[in-house]
This record gives C-alpha cells, structure tokens and sequence, in this order.
DNA sequence: CCAACCCCCTGAACGC
DNA sequence: TGCGTTCAGGGGGTTG
C-alpha cells in the first residue's frame, strides 16, 4: 500500500506515541516476517528494550532503541502498523505484536497515588499480503540486510538536483517512469507517486531518460520534492482517527490528479486520461499534457 | 550491463 | 451463484 508519503504519515502517528515505552514482549505469529535474525532471537533481544525514537529512510521504517538497536521494516503492499489498547480485537492477518508499557508514567502516578494507568498498549503489524518484512540491527552491527544501503537520496533534501538525477540517469535506455521507480536513485516514489510527479512536470512515463533534456531535469528536480511534500500534507491524520479507520483509510486519494483516473478528463486540459504498461506497472498520463 | 522471466500472498473486481 | 482470470500502490531472484 505505501510509499514515501503514506510511510512518512504512519511514522508521524505512532512516533510520538511510542516514545519512551517499554517493549513488554513481542509476539511473532508468521515467523517469516522477521528477516533477520531468526524469530525467536527477534523477539528476546526485543524483550525490555526502551523506544527511543522513529526514523524513515525512503519507504522502510526504523525504530531506534534507547540501546542503539533498531528495528527496520518495510510494509510493502499491505502491511500496516496500528497502535491499539490491547484489549481491542485484532485486525485480521496481524502477525507480529509488540506489547508496550509505559514504565515512567506508571511510576509517576503511583508515586501521586493517582488511580493506576490503564491497561497496556500494543504495537500491532498486519500484512494481508504478507511481503512486507522486519529486521533487527543491534547496535554497532552492520545493516547488510534490509537493503536501507542500497537506496538512493532522500526526495525532501536537496540532494535531489538536476545534475544528481542527469549523472545518475542521463544514459539509462529504460522509461523515465521505470527509473523513478529504481530505489537506489530517489527513494520513496513508488507507481503512484511517479505518475503525479511525471504528470505535474509534463513529461511522458514512456520517455527514455537519456532523452530528457536540461530543462526537464530541472523541472523533474524541482517537481519530486513539491509533489512528494504535498501528498504527506495532504494524507495528514490524528491518532485517532487512524486508529479509528484502522490505519487504513488515510490516503487521500482525492487528491492524486492521474492515478486511477484513466479514461477521465485531464485536470489541466480535459482531454481524456490514458493507461499504459510500462515496466509492468499501470501508468496513467496525459497525451496531450505529456507529450512522447 | 540488460531484459525477461520467476517468486512471495490475499482479496477484490470482472467476465462468463 | 459459482468459477476462473486478472489485477493490486512492494520487493527480490535467476537466467540467458
């Protein structure tokens, strides 16, 4: 399901939420989803650690212990992750769950004779699908699993420049829609996201990338960081209604101008939408707007 | 290096 | 109603 955007707003939900909290225990349901280190190890290396904080690297998410270990995840088509009470019933296709309890305010309302905090929280990852995957790098130990060193710039910095997307590929014979895609360049833009951004700066997925010229890089350099911010923007959600549609329903989709709007009036122009494959995906653009 | 396939898995939508 | 096919926003791997 996600990309950049949608893993940056899951991030900006459950990050200051689960700061601080204690890992009480963690349960692995389809031991196939922890990648590394085998499940079990997963789990005791896990058992009484403290959240320190979150990060996101292109479309993985890492929490960072207060030890320096890290939990890394990538939810693929259809993981997610929810943050519910634990007496709430469970999604369906919930395969690992991180109890979590909060040492520090349960000490504070002992010591004030409040009445006891309620009962504990748990950290829940759900994949229909199944692909997506976790992976435990103690502290120290290097990351050769997850793929994070594989990945390209960051979209939102300012790494992203003309000169960085010509060098890297100003000779690629693949589509320019292909190559926004390839991770290890920008990471983050997925079949969505690579759409809107080629529609918004005017140019055909089906373009190979060494035919851009100068101005298009500008204008692609320029165009993935506006499109990129926009959409995280535009998928902002409480915590609670996140928790209330299930971590599910917070895209706004309303606000994808081609994607899944083929055979529609183009935004800009009116003239029909289309859909083409290209690499296997399903690329909708303009025809008149993005010229081949 | 590349393209062209294969795999992973469930569920929704569609055609007959 | 049921059954088969296709597709879905993520990756990785192997082969020639």
């Amino acid at each position: 399901m996600p990309e950049l955007p949608e893993v940056e707003t899951i991030k900006r939900v459950i990050e200051p939420q689960i700061k601080g909290l204690v890992i009480e225990k963690v349960t692995v349901r389809r031991p196939e989803v922890v990648a590394h280190p085998a499940a079990d190890a997963f789990c005791s290396t896990l058992t009484n650690q403290v959240i320190s904080h979150m990060e996101r690297r292109g479309k993985f998410l890492i929490i960072v212990l207060e030890s320096g270990d890290c939990i890394i995840l990538h939810l693929r088509m259809t993981g997610g992750l929810l943050l519910t009470p634990t007496d709430d019933p469970e999604e369906k296709h919930t395969h690992i769950v991180f109890r979590l309890k909060n040492q520090a305010k349960q000490a504070i309302l002992q010591k004030q004779d409040a009445p006891v905090a309620k009962g504990s929280l748990e950290l829940r990852f759900s994949d229909m699908r199944r692909f997506g995957r976790f992976w435990l790098i103690p502290k120290d130990e290097t990351d050769a699993y997850s793929g994070i060193h594989k990945l390209g710039v960051e979209p939102l910095t300012e790494l992203v420049t003309a000169e960085y997307l010509h060098t890297r590929l100003g000779k690629r014979k693949k589509t320019i829609k292909e190559c926004l895609l390839d991770q290890g360049v920008v990471a983050g833009i997925g079949n969505i996201y690579s759409d809107e951004i080629l529609f918004t700066a005017g140019i055909h997925p089906a373009r190979p990338a060494a035919s851009l010229n100068a101005k298009e890089w500008e204008t692609l350099a320029a165009v993935i960081p506006e499109r990129i911010s926009y959409f995280i923007e535009t998928n902002k959600i409480s915590a609670e209604d996140y928790l209330q549609t299930k971590g599910r329903d917070y895209r706004n989709t309303p606000f994808l101008q081609v994607y899944g709007h083929a055979g529609s009036p183009c935004p800009k122009c009116s003239q029909t939408l289309c859909r083409m494959v290209i690499g296997t995906r399903s690329s909708v653009y303009c025809p008149v707007c993005q010229k081949i």
